[in-house]
DNA sequence: TCTATTTCCTATTGCGTTACTAGGCTTTAG
DNA sequence: CTAAAGCCTAGTAACGCAATAGGAAATAGA
């Protein structure tokens, strides 16, 4: 698989955030119940965005999360890749077995190759704002 | 990862029996040694493509694999589905989270949809014979 | 200042999959 | 009869995923 729940997750309350912006901070607990997800699970996903400043967190009453940027900002891409750590199709594109002594000769390099630069330039392709359900960004907007 | 070892090795030893096709049958023994892979691992790998009719197996001594069509007619697509089992990138396409119950509502299907599309449309559209090195083919014809 | 609310941080655990390994049985050519 | 080969069923060690646990720190409002 090459998206996991976490990505998959992350990218619904990406999405979710983008939906709900005019509201302000939106508490952990909130998105949960929205999403269906398991508030202890969530906090671990959010942590990874929040330290890779994608959201801004803020504790306390009144805390929750925003997005730092407006949604058109984001790509798809890049939040996957944050979350799953590598959109590699193949370990051989990933670090681990790079440099795997038959890549010289390797006769299926090209088409993972290929697939992976089709894979990343889709995603990348997509920013967030064309997952948000027309006029659900403007909530709480009177 | 979308895609293992095992379909990494199934596409590799393909490879490998089309460029020395025109040996004929080769033994297990010699594919492993070629490719560096264990014996026994590979056995496994084998023996699924031989079930679903992608090699022919014969046992006793002369015997070993050969490919059952022309590389032309292999797409690298089914050869990697059916090792891999599926090459959907996300679980909520693979029978798993089928009708997920969010599946009415969830803005992030449609990527999913996207990108499954792309690459099996690209592994579909690879045929075993573009990955043959030239002339190689045709080792042993004098 | 106290309290409720909320994020932040570090571990741990159960479970399924992956990547192999082991051992024995069956078939085939010479 | 025998050596060479594939076929078949298990088993196992290690890893990653999905989720849980428990508490510390910050913040706003009473």
């Amino acid at each position: 698989m090459l998206v996991s729940t976490k990505g998959r997750y992350a990218l619904r309350v990406m999405v979710d955030l983008a939906e709900h912006q005019a509201a302000g901070r939106i508490p952990l607990k909130e998105i949960a119940a929205r999403q269906g997800i398991s508030e202890k699970y969530l906090e671990n996903i959010l942590a990874t965005l929040v330290r890779a400043n994608m959201l801004s967190g803020m504790r306390g009453k009144g805390g929750g999360y925003v997005l730092t940027r407006p949604p058109e900002q984001y790509t798809v891409g890049e939040i996957l890749r944050l979350t799953e750590g590598s959109l590699a199709p193949v370990a051989c594109l990933d670090g681990d077995c790079k440099g795997c002594s038959r890549s010289d000769e390797c006769p299926t390099l090209d088409v993972w190759k290929n697939l992976d630069k089709l894979i990343n330039d889709y995603l990348d392709g997509v920013t967030l704002d064309a997952l948000v359900a027309p006029n659900e960004g403007y909530d709480y907007v009177i």
